[in-house]
DNA sequence: GTCTATAACCTGATAGAC
DNA sequence: GTCTATCAGGTTATAGAC
């Protein structure tokens, strides 16, 4: 990720496919991406996609795992990481999520839709589980709230960092917001929601 | 809504197409979906779809209007309702969206992907965003913060509300909860959720 | 590796019999 | 109103020339 200055024409072809496929398929989703027009973003001849990929369910499956890295790996360094604190780990995971979906909007919706439809590209998710519920993290939570499920606090902090994205295009389209207030809302809930989650996590 | 029992063969054929068109539409978006999948859901004849609503995109139209109806119908009651504090509005919005996703768990992430996609679609709600801001309720909350965008605490309201519903796939799928635990811990949030937005409210 | 042309298939929609 | 048969158009994928 060091250096992204460089343009389309520089990359090979199988890179310039692949940025293609990314954006489209994240824009729209499998269903309602054609081929043609991933072979038009890329500026390439539509045989050459299947020369490099095979096929678009092959290409898709490729650009599929790679966003499933990049959602989910989001919360993976923080997960048994011993020498923070709970606030601490709060703050870095909000901070790490509201900056990958401010540089990508469409990731979220792209995942959680597709993951619902197909029913084979999780198999690389499927068992993480028991590794969510062994991890520091949750151990740090259950330490503040012993008697709740802890799952709730995960839950409402992801919720609170990506559903505001989710919410964006509507809340556009209704006139509630700008793209400059959006953006403004995020930063600062970069700082509100690690103090809101404290917060709930003293409630009662 | 007082009585569901009708069987799918009670119905008109009109009304079967309807239901099947929600079902199918609801959980595979307009894309993925194909009218074969609508007729053979309603157990009728593909021919019957066009004689009665024309085209595929008129079905959609209908069905699209009726749900972002019923998805955002759920606040318009509490908006400007003076005889209600803030906490009993929070309490009956938590309340009637978690009843309302429970019974339809594929609403929230059909209503928020199709949108995006359709530029057509929400002339319906277009322009609503300044009877929000001048609402009993955004004054209610101004009240309790008054340097804060209310927009950030209706955000957080909702997103606990809705966006573990839309989690569920995936939580399910990495075995983070069954479906029994998924529905224990959304009954528990309707008394939480409103517990934790006070404590929001009040926090800082 | 890249292109053109085309095959093979799928999907929405309709014509016309009943 | 409902059915069968079929068309027209679009989409993925490949064959074959360069």
């Amino acid at each position: 990720m060091a250096k992204k200055a460089k343009a389309d024409s520089d990359l090979s072809t199988e890179e310039k496919i692949k940025e293609a496929a990314r954006k489209v398929f994240t824009r729209k989703g499998y269903a309602a991406t054609r081929t043609r027009d991933i072979a038009e973003e890329a500026d390439i001849n539509l045989a050459l996609l299947n020369y490099y990929f095979r096929s678009k369910g092959k290409l898709f499956e490729i650009i599929m795992a790679e966003k499933m890295q990049q959602f989910f790996g989001v919360m993976e360094p923080m997960l048994n990481n011993t020498s923070t604190t709970l606030q601490n780990k709060i703050e870095r995971i909000t901070s790490a999520y509201i900056d990958l979906i401010t540089h990508n909007p469409d990731l979220p919706l792209f995942i959680l839709s597709e993951i619902r439809n197909s029913p084979e590209h999780f198999l690389k998710i499927t068992g993480k589980a028991s590794a969510l519920f062994k991890s520091v993290l949750i151990k740090q939570i259950q330490e503040k709230k012993p008697d709740r499920n802890p799952l709730h606090f995960l839950l409402n902090l992801m919720s609170m960092c990506v559903f505001p994205f989710v919410m964006n295009p509507v809340l556009k389209k209704m006139g509630a917001v700008d793209e400059k207030t959006f953006a403004k809302m995020m930063k600062e809930r970069k700082k509100l929601i690690p103090v809101w989650v404290k917060s709930m996590l003293e409630a009662e």
